[in-house]
DNA sequence: ACAAAAGTGTTCTTTCTACACCCATGA
DNA sequence: TCATGGGTGTAGAAAGAACACTTTTGT
């Protein structure tokens, strides 16, 4: 059996998380890439990923690569999409692709990685491999997702402002939100609950938000293994 | 290098299709399934599906299987998900599996093949492997996805009247719909063409409709590859 | 003529949207 | 006190649900 004869299976992830630049107009997704060190598509960024153990899960070896390139445990994982094209690499490899969000907060203290930077969605580099058309579908399921689902929350820390929610909102579609109606739209689906702690330091104290855990249901169907919106449990801590 | 340490691809796919009983309130979705022949689960009802081959796409090899179980070519196919999970067979096995659509009077026409039988969803026998909770997410996906898109269409024949694409909506539902408000609904989306002909037999004549194929966009994202709602090019047509 | 399905109209409720307005704090 | 973002009120538009009503066929 020559090495042209088998399919390998690998597990990216599409990491996802929010910056604000000082005197920028809104905040821009942002995700990190690893500059490939080895043959096909070496210098080029590509999506930080890696062989499928035998003894480990989908799910588990999505959470440990994104553990080995950030150091940081997903707010949100959920598995994108099946890439298996037979010309997609020189040998045939199936990509199984998550993607994750991670808060911006924790991003920032974070100390970086080698061979590992952040990049702007909205001005990539030309990637490795078709990572440049998975990236593409992984923001539009953000899109979409993020108008019928709360996964925006994930972007956060435990506790925020409305008018930091609005902001995440605002940077993933790309165009202002009216205040008073995102306020009453989202009070109103019951995924908040108001806390009695004020963000002071600008003007007027904004009440602080925390996510409601009780309304899990009703969203990604009947696959809810161990993958939850909240922090992982500790896939990621299999040593 | 033993076979236990390998990890083997399979593609398996949910065909879904209508059946209207007789005497029955509503139609019901059913589904094809295969008499496993073999070791694991010999006896059991299976889902349709083989091994990846090294120079067959996903895509492709989810025609394959689907055309060598029922003989037909699909209407609607769409990936569903990667099931990976460490347990989930004897040996390591990761399945990309897809779901599809096939209409009812294509069903009717085709020649039954060895060893497949036509399940209603409603009423399932337990099946091989992790195939139960597979199925389950299918029909969860197909509930939420008619909803917001128009796959329904792909359960009927070319033409047909608007009874009959409520009959379909009522059965994978599980519930009536006004007859006004479904028409209004569906002829302001667009996405139906009135034809000058009309389906006639019962009372009054109902006109018949045909799908616009013009609006494909703005559904299923950036991934429009080969797969087409409309009846799929030729990639079972490979000898 | 009558039953039954096709198709239209009307009303009420809910939701979205735009925007005016008041409130509370830092400077 | 004034600028600014936090927060409330409200009126019009759009969309959805319920249901009465008219039309056209087979029997």
């Amino acid at each position: 059996m020559s090495s042209e004869d088998i399919t390998r299976v690998a597990v990216s992830t599409v990491i996802l998380s929010l910056k604000r630049e000082p005197g920028d107009e809104h905040a821009s997704v942002v995700m990190p890439l690893v500059r490939r060190v080895r043959d096909p598509f070496e210098g080029r960024w590509a999506l930080p990923g890696g062989w499928l153990d035998v003894h480990e899960g989908l799910d588990a070896a999505a959470s440990r690569t994104l553990a080995e390139t950030t150091g940081l445990s997903p707010s949100y994982l959920e598995q994108l999409y099946a890439f298996g094209a037979v010309d997609r690499s020189p040998t045939r490899v199936v990509s199984i692709v998550y993607w994750a969000l991670v808060r911006a907060d924790e991003v920032e203290q974070a100390h970086p990685q080698e061979n590992v930077a952040w990049f702007d969605t909205a001005d990539l580099p030309p990637l490795a491999f078709d990572h440049d058309e998975i990236v593409g579908y992984a923001l539009w399921r953000l899109r979409s997702k993020v108008g019928y689902s709360r996964i925006a929350h994930g972007l956060l820390p435990g506790e925020f402002t409305l008018a930091e929610l609005r902001e995440v909102y605002e940077a993933i579609f790309g165009r202002r939100l009216d205040p008073a109606n995102f306020r009453r739209q989202v009070e109103n689906s019951g995924n908040l609950i108001p806390t009695d702690r004020f963000r002071t330091g600008s003007h007027r104290p904004a009440r602080l938000y925390r996510y409601n855990r009780e309304v899990e249901l009703a969203d990604r169907g009947p696959l809810t293994h161990g993958l939850a919106p909240a922090p992982l449990p500790s896939e990621s801590s299999r040593s």
